[in-house]
Parts: C-alpha cells; structure tokens; sequence
RNA sequence: GCCCUCGUGGUGGAAUUGGUAGACACAAAGGACUUAAAAUCCUUGCCGCUUGCGGAGUGCCGGUUCGAGUCCGGCCGAGGGCACCA
C-alpha cells in the first residue's frame, strides 16, 4: 500500500496555529475543577533553546498533557528569569544594551518553544526583569524589612573578581564563582543578608513531609541545613577564672575525653599573638586550604597551650588545651573536647601527641575486660561504661541525664546548632532587581515607601567604565526627599538573581494583577505546584532559596504556604560523543562525517578523534541545535525521542540513529492511521481474534496509565511500540474489523497525545473529525480484557525452570499437580527421586523440591 | 575521609509485591521483495552438541529462601554530593 508520507512540516504549523487560536492551553479562571499545577524551571534567556530544555519541558508537557485529559484544570505556564550576567557580559562585548540583548533571546527561544508544540499557557508569561515583576520583588523585599527578615551587616564576603561581585557560601564551588570559575577571594563589604536561618529548623524538618521528592535532593539539602542537636559545656580552666566553652553532640561520651581542642582564631588565641612558633602554625593550618578533601587528606596537627582545663564530672582530673587544624570558629563555639575512642579524629590527634584513649562506650559483641581501641574509633551503638554515673545507660539515654545534670549543676545546656548560614543577597551588578534602600547623608537606612515603588533601573548606562555602572550613574543615585528635600543616595546594589526565582510560580498564580504580587484566592487554589520539573543543579540553591522565600512572604497572610513544590522531578541531562581534531580543537558533530569507519571534518578533511559522550555544553561543542533536528523530522519525533529509552532521571545519549528512529514510528503511526482507513469492510473476526484485540487495548490503557504516572516514559514508549507493532502485522495479514479498529485506535491517539500531539491531532481529525482530540477524555481500561485465558506456567523443579505447561487461569492445586507429574520433562527429572515439597502459585509457577 | 546513588547482552535499557532474566529500541549478521538501490518486512542474537535439548548467566564472595537482578552481610568498580561539623 502506497500512502503520503506523513510531513511535520505541514501538519506541525497547523496544529500550532490552531491551538493558539482556540486558546486550547489556557487555564481555566472557573475553579470548579480540581487543579493541577505543572511547572518545569523557567529558562534563563541566553539565546536559543538546547537539547536540555527540550528534554525537560518535554517531560512536563507529558504531564500537563495527561492531567488535562484526566480532566484537571492544569496550569502549566511559562516564563523568563532574565536578569543576570550574561546580559551584562553581552553589553561590554557586543556593545548592546542588556534589556535589549534579553528581549531579543526572549523573542528567539519562545518561537522555539512554540515550534514544539508545548502546551503552555502563554497568557501568563512573566520575564523577571519586567518592571511589573520586579516592583511586586521589591514590595516583598520591604516586607521581609519590616518583619526583620532582611537586614545589612559588615562582613567578609566572597568576591569573585571576575563577575565583581559577591558570592553567597553556597554559590562558591571548590573555592571558586559558580558562574564565572573565577578563584574566589575574601574582602570586607557591607552587604543586604536574608534572614534564611530563621528558618533553619522549619526547612529541615520539613523536609521529612516531602514524601514526592527525590531522595538524594532532601539528603542535600539536609547536609546543608546541618542540623546537629548537642549542648553546650563550660570547662573551667585550672588556676585561673578562665572558662571554656565548647559545643558537642555526644555529652555522654564525657567520661572518655582527654583533651580540649580549639580553633586557631578561638578567642584565647589573642593571647599568643606574639608566639611566632604559633603564628607559623596558624599560617600552616590557614594554607591547608578550605577545600574539603585538601583538609580530609591533611594530619590532624596541634599546638599546645599553657592551659589545662579541670574536668566537670572527675575530681582532681584535668585535661591539656591545644589548638587545631581541625576545628573551625564559625561552627558551634569553636571549641571541643576530644573523645580519642569514640571519633576518628580525635584518635588520630590522641595517638600523635601520646593522650589517654579510654573507651566509653562498649560494643554489643564485646567484654569490657578485654576491649580496646587501636587505630579505629568506635562510632557505633552499645553500653556506657567507664562513666560513673552513666554506666550502663544506652548512648540516647546517657545524653539526656548527662545534659540534665550539665543544666542541674549549671555548667552548660542542651543546644542545637545549624551549619546554615545567612543568604547574602547584594551584588554589585547593573542588571538585576533594584534594592529599594536609599541612605541620607548620616550614612542612615531609608527604606523606599511603598508608593514610590518601583524603583525602575535606569536605561541610560555606561559599561566602558569597570564596576557596577549604577554606582556612576549620579542621575539615578542621587535624589532629593520629597518632604524635607534632604538629599538622599539609592542602594546601587541589585538583588541576587535567585531571589527573582524564588516566588514565580507564586506570580504565575496571579500574573495579570498589576496590584498584588499574587492574590490570596488564586494562590489557595493553585498552591502548592504539583509536580516540579527540573536539573537536580539547584537541589540546595534555587530549592532551598524558594522553600524559604515562600514561607517568608506568606507568613502573616491569610495562605500562609510552607512547601511551594510538592512533588520534585530531577532529570538527567542530553550527552553527546564529543570530537576533537589534530590540533585538539573541539568539532561539531555537524561537520564530522563518517568514511569507511574513519571520522572526518568535513570543512577540511582532517581526521577528528572521538572523546567520550559528556552532558552537551557550548565549550565542547558536543551539542546538537534543536531547531536544526526540528525542521528535519518534526516536533513530534524529537518529543519522542527524548522520551526513549532512557529513563527521565538518566542521561540520555544523542544519536543520529536515535532521532531517525522515532522519525520512523512516526511515519508508521500515520501509515496505520491511513490503513485503518481502507479496511475491508467484508472481514469479520472471529471471536478469540476480537478478545485478542480488545486485549491489547485494555493492556495498553492500563501499562500507559501507570507507567506515566510513575514517570516510566521509557516504559510507556515500550508499551506503544508493542501496540503499534501488533496493530500492523494484524492490517498485514487483513485481521481488521473497521468498527473495532477505528475504536481502538481512537483510544490509542488518546494515550499517545501527550507525547506526540501533532500527529495525534492530525490522525484524530482525519479518522474522527471534531471535537479535536485535546478536550477527550483519557480512556478506562476493563480488567476482564486483560485476564489472561490460557496461561504458560513455569514448572520448576528445585527453583529450575523444567517446563512450561499451557493451562486455563485460576486451576486448582491438586489438578495442576497431577498434569505436571504426566510432563516428560519432569518425570525424567524426578526419576528415583522423593518429592519433598510442592509449591504453587497460581497462574505463575510450580515448584517440585525433590532430593 | 564521610554521605548518597548505581553496576543486567555489542549499546540504551525492561522485569510494578522475591516467581519464565534480557520486554522495547538501536547496532550487527542472514534472508524476502526489487534489474539494482532505498524503503519495508522476516529470522538470528552467551556456551556446548546436528534440530531439540542441556549448561552457565544480572560487578565479585557469601547468606536467607522451594525460588534472589530484586532481601541481608562483606568486598570491588563507576558517578554524584560534602562542611574534618564535634
């Protein structure tokens, strides 16, 4: 049979067209519907899509898809977070204005994203550097000032020299700019901070109810937070009025210490200042770097002091004070006692200066009389012993009537400490969200009323000068009061870009309202976002950073929200072989060809090696253009490509071979479509054909239902390849009915329309006509078409497969048993052989044990 | 050093609660159709012997079980995270 080829070009553009004129996406402003809130991470506006975007809005658009048929009012919008960087690179580079250069990428990436026939509702776009975005930002930052949530501190920062501007801790990687690369170095600065460890507590045990996040995301984010509950403990120094405070979280292993160790710039150590051999220590333990496996690798080192320090709980005890390369200030009081038995580190420093190790803590397999540690610190559970008062407590025991006779005899108390530091918010930066700060001559804190909001940034801009250009712009700096006509200075510090992103999804609840940011109404239906879809990159920053603003903004209202994601999706990235020529250029896949299994350039005909397949990035030129692939096989086939093979949480490959592939299927759900057309209408089935048939739909109901519930899309693409494959050798052999096949297919346009939607739409108006396919409703399926008839069980003998014996489903035992004995199979291997046990399980298997 | 995740054919991967390992796809080989090619379709896909059958087999070693890719213990390897966090 001969048919037109399906052509995406065509078909593409006219079901795109028409899904924006009958605004087929929008949702819904009648909340009379359950919701369904699907968002994928909003693209920075760098200037074209990549491969990257296109797997992770494809994942989502399978969703939002799905739940529309299900008959939820989704909203699934779209937007921009387009501030930052590489606006202002593009600036001195290019010589354009970042406003400029931004809209124009905007422009770019939204008719790509429109060529993949996403399901977004465009009525809602937002872009962060919109002054209708941002003065909404600047009222919440006003908000959060004057719930003492925001607040300005001299300290040292971390300055990027590259970017010139100040890092938050966890945007320094390795010691160096998470953006820029650039080695990052400390300098005093005064600086806007967010109040995030206000909230330290709630985030972390809050995360333990995000049972539809993944896993590895909440450990993250927990490691972050660093929760450690502990006390406090004051050791008094011998001969002096000196005390020591340190913070520990195993009290109960009191009984075991041995030594003090402090931090180098602990507060005591002011007093050696003049102590060259102490300075050179300080110096060395500074040089170890603060990276962690520099500082992992390096010999736990002391310098002692003068001091010893009497024991709380042993009379006529004292212990020897050091300074050490392994204990930091800004973590709990910057001092701790050493339990050499019970911590590795401890040990390690015991053994190098000859100090007592005494075990405290006995293992459940052990004799006290004979244990003892030798170059491995006992970290697990068991019995105290050694400890006066606390022997034979449990260790949860022994904490709590240690730290109760700590507090009795007042010489400390129970305290939990954060690893969790303030979010500094200011960079020095033209292209952000202006901070609505102003000062007065005194040098005084003004905060911008509400009604002079937005503080707009200025267009007129000079980048050839270095440095923050709003600081030189004397036009935007300076102001006059209106009511005393003092004159005042803006803040020329612009907000941390991660701040713009961390209430969109909020706007996108309310995103036509000049008025509010959100509106409580819209936010109490659509909050929290159902499924959250994203690269697992900002598991701490922009999550961390959101699940705070959220709760930060909301407190007080009358939709107080804690979690803004409710469920978390992190997919895996688009790799491709990278290539390289003789002079270890990177190449294009594009210009390498392929010759008698030699690769080329074709520019020049060099030969060009392969390098292993690595994430897609510009700097290696490992990438392949989206838009280049979709002009090529259509939208569709790149859609279903990403969502092959395999599984969304994975990397997935790139390949020429790959994206023809699904090319194909495409082609071949088109030419069923065509087929299911010219059926003979003469043939009639018989009857076990039909239950075949019906069959196979029902299963394929069911399998796509839950495999895209469960995100299996590899899985569902299986499922459909099966179906297709059986619907056609059934046209090849003319088994087709028109009635039922032109219902099944139906159903199978059904399933598939989240995942290819053009094709579906086209093959559903061809068989079917209006009302187009976006407005049906997902197929149920019926379980006494899936039950099996007949089925193959496994007979086994001692575990292995012997045999396979076709019965009728539901069989009792006793008959099961009497046909497998009659096998040749199994009478040949139970032969001189006692039958030991029988086991079955019904319409699975038979187990025969003999000896 | 610590924490987390993952190890299944030539490749990507499937196996939903412990029950036929390798679905589905890609690649490869052979075949059909064709003057030929492309496209399409079919077969094969670890080891042994001729079909049929038998054997090994999910990183390695051991355990639990009638039965283990799946559960438990120990190792090895890869990837990701980290802050020596007291």
């Amino acid at each position: 049979m001969n048919f037109e080829k399906f052509n995406p070009t065509l078909i593409d553009k006219k079901w795109q067209k028409y899904w924006v004129k009958n605004k087929t996406f929008k949702s819904s402003k009648v909340k009379d519907k359950p919701k369904y809130y699907c968002l994928e991470m909003f693209p920075y506006p760098s200037g074209k899509i990549h491969m990257g975007h296109v797997r992770n809005y494809t994942l989502g658009d399978v969703i939002a898809n799905y739940k529309r048929l299900k008959g939820f009012n989704v909203l699934h919008p779209m937007g921009w977070d387009s501030f930052g960087m590489p606006a202002e690179n593009a600036a001195i580079q290019k010589k354009l204005h970042p406003k400029d250069w931004t809209l124009e990428n905007i422009k770019t990436m939204k008719t790509q994203l429109k060529l993949l026939g996403f399901s977004i509702d465009w009525d809602r776009e937002i872009s962060t550097c919109n002054d209708n975005y941002y003065t909404h930002q600047q009222k919440f930052f006003l908000d959060l000032f004057k719930k003492g949530l925001v607040y300005k501190k001299e300290s040292l920062v971390n300055w990027d020299p590259v970017d010139n501007t100040v890092l938050a801790n966890e945007q320094v990687i390795d010691g160096k700019g998470w953006r820029s690369g650039a080695h990052v170095i400390q300098k005093k600065l005064s600086q806007w901070f967010f109040k995030i460890t206000a909230f330290a507590d709630e985030l972390d045990t809050s995360l333990n109810l995000l049972n539809e996040w993944p896993e590895k995301v909440k450990i993250m984010q927990k490691n972050w937070i660093g929760k450690s509950i502990g006390c406090e403990l004051i050791f008094k120094v011998k001969g002096n009025s000196k005390t020591i405070t340190v913070f520990t979280t195993r009290p109960d292993t009191i009984f075991g210490a041995s030594f003090i160790a402090l931090a180098v710039d602990h507060p005591i150590s002011n007093e050696y200042n003049n102590n060259t051999e102490f300075l050179n220590f300080k110096r060395n333990c500074y040089k170890t770097g603060n990276t962690d496996e520099a500082i992992a690798k390096t010999e736990k080192l002391g310098f002692k002091t003068d001091y010893e320090v009497n024991h709380p709980f042993i009379k006529n005890k004292t212990l020897p004070v050091f300074f050490s390369n392994f204990v930091l200030m800004d973590y709990g009081t910057g001092a701790i006692f050493g339990c050499p038995a019970h911590d590795q580190r401890d040990l390690d420093f015991a053994r190098k200066y000859k100090l007592d190790v005494i075990p405290v803590i006995l293992p459940r397999d052990q004799v006290e009389q004979k244990y003892q540690i030798d170059d491995e610190a006992f970290t697990g559970s068991g019995t105290i012993i050694n400890s006066d008062f606390l022997n034979n407590l449990n260790i949860d025991d022994g904490k709590s009537k240690i730290i109760e006779e700590i507090e009795k005899n007042k010489i400390g108390k129970s305290k939990t400490t954060y690893r969790l530091r303030d979010w500094g918010i200011s960079r020095q930066r033209y292209w952000g969200c202006p901070i609505p700060i102003m000062y007065n001559q005194k040098g005084e804190v003004i905060p911008v009323s509400e009604k002079n909001l937005p503080v707009k940034l200025p267009d007129d801009v000079d980048f050839s000068i270095p440095g923050n250009p709003l600081d030189k712009n004397t036009n935007w700096k300076n102001i006059k009061c209106e009511k005393t006509g003092e004159l005042l200075t803006r803040e020329t510090d612009t907000l941390d870009t991660f701040v713009d992103s961390s209430w969109y999804f909020l706007r996108f609840c309310s995103s036509d309202n000049k008025k509010h940011g959100f509106l409580d109404e819209d936010v109490k239906y659509w909050m929290p976002v159902d499924q959250y879809i994203g690269g697992v990159e900002h598991a701490i920053l922009h999550l961390l950073y959101s699940r705070f603003f959220t709760r930060a903004i909301t407190k007080g209202t009358k939709f107080e929200i804690d979690e803004p994601f409710k469920g978390l999706f992190t997919q895996g990235m688009v790799c491709h072989k990278t290539f390289k020529n003789q002079d270890g250029e990177w190449v294009l896949p594009e210009d390498v060809i392929e010759e008698n299994g030699k690769f080329l350039d074709k520019k020049n005909n060099q030969k060009v090696s392969i390098g292993p397949s690595e994430s897609m990035s510009k700097s290696k030129k490992n990438v392949v253009d989206p838009q280049t692939v979709i002009n090529l096989y259509g939208a569709d086939a790149v859609r279903w490509f990403m969502l092959s093979d395999s599984p969304p949480e994975r990397d997935i490959q790139w390949s020429n071979d790959g994206i023809s592939g699904s090319y194909k299927f495409i082609q071949k759900i088109w030419a069923i479509s065509e087929m299911i057309q010219s059926i003979d209408k003469k043939y009639k089935l018989n009857k076990s054909e039909i239950y075949s048939i019906k069959k196979s739909i029902n299963k394929l109901i069911k399998e796509i239902t839950y495999n895209v519930e469960n995100f299996h899309f590899n899985v569902a693409v299986a499922r459909f390849y099966e179906f297709i494959n059986y619907l056609s050798k059934m046209l090849h052999e003319n088994k087709a009915e028109i009635v039922l096949f032109k219902k099944i297919f139906k159903d199978f346009l059904i399933l598939i329309y989240p995942f290819t939607p053009h094709i579906a739409s086209e093959c559903w108006e061809k068989n079917y006509g209006h009302p187009d396919i976006s407005i049906a409703k997902w197929p149920y399926y019926d379980e006494k078409f899936i039950r099996e008839e007949k089925i193959n069980l496994v007979i086994q003998i001692n575990g292995k497969k012997r045999s396979l014996l076709q019965t009728e489903t539901d069989q009792n035992e006793d008959l099961i048993f009497r046909k497998c004995l009659e096998l040749e199979s199994v009478k040949k291997s139970i032969i001189d052989k006692n039958i030991i046990k029988k086991i079955y399980v019904k319409n699975k298997l038979v187990n025969i044990v003999v000896k």
